[in-house]
DNA sequence: CGAATAAGTAAGAGTGACCTTACATTACAA
DNA sequence: TTGTAATGTAAGGTCACTCTTACTTATTCG
């Protein structure tokens, strides 16, 4: 089981990976606001746990169970930055941060009801006469 | 700035304190499934930081600043476990657990959103055409 | 090509949160 | 009132995560 620091990792190597071919050790330090040293030790563990390869002096490679872990991480955390942004109607920059220190502690199962729930509301949402119009009110006076 | 774990000890020894006149270290590591000299240090960081006070071998107290921070901390956990248990329909057990690891990451300006929120959600339940409806169709088969 | 710069690694220390084991104090009851 | 059980404290160890400082390997460009 990763802790939630390694899922933080994984999950900037996953994105990182999506928009550059090679990840290195320097940008996701960069990325996550961290100290070189400190990201190297995290693929020590995350190596150990089977989620990524890196060759002495060489770049980061995410394996197969890497790339999934990394995309399941990624999903949760799409999924509370719509809730957070699009629903209860916060700053994007505050939702994106809010859902990274969320993402870690909601269960599976949580999550599923969550994203039944925010199936329904987007219904709401999208009905003029919707339940939510009063609270989209509210919030943008 | 309290720690995630500093706020979980002085919550429970704030809502230990309502129920009961005195607190021991004791009480709190068995509430909190904790070993007693780990309760110990923590007291002594409340102590440090103004929250409670507590003489050599004596009782727990909390001071005005503890009384009012633990009280804050315990709306968060109750907007939350509200949330979770009567909105998403989370097992009541599960949702206590997890309203206790979601309260120390939500903003102050999150969570009165979704008070709003919720103030919305609840006219929503109640009237019998709400849009909810489906979802607690679908949730409780 | 080879020196300068960038990138990666090693070593070691600090902090917070937890533990166990051993010791001190208090409370209570025989 | 004194000895035992309950409670609290001290000491010291582990683990995860972070840092800095110093060293090694790659890359690049003059």
């Amino acid at each position: 089981m990763l802790s939630s620091r390694l899922e933080d990792y994984l999950e900037t190597i996953y994105l990182l990976s999506k928009r550059e071919d090679t990840v290195g050790v320097t940008e996701v330090a960069r990325e996550r606001g961290v100290a070189v040293p400190t990201v190297r030790s995290a693929i020590v563990k995350l190596q150990e746990a089977g989620m990524v390869r890196q060759q002495h002096y060489g770049k980061i490679i995410l394996t197969p169970k890497g790339k999934e872990t990394g995309a399941s991480i990624y999903g949760v955390h799409k999924i509370l930055y719509h809730f957070l942004a699009e629903i209860l109607l916060i700053d994007p920059k505050r939702a994106e941060t809010e859902a990274c220190r969320l993402e870690h502690d909601l269960s599976r199962g949580t999550l599923n009801r969550l994203t039944a729930f925010l199936k329904t509301i987007n219904n709401c949402v999208d009905s003029e006469l919707g339940c939510l119009s009063k609270y989209r009110d509210l919030v943008l006076k």
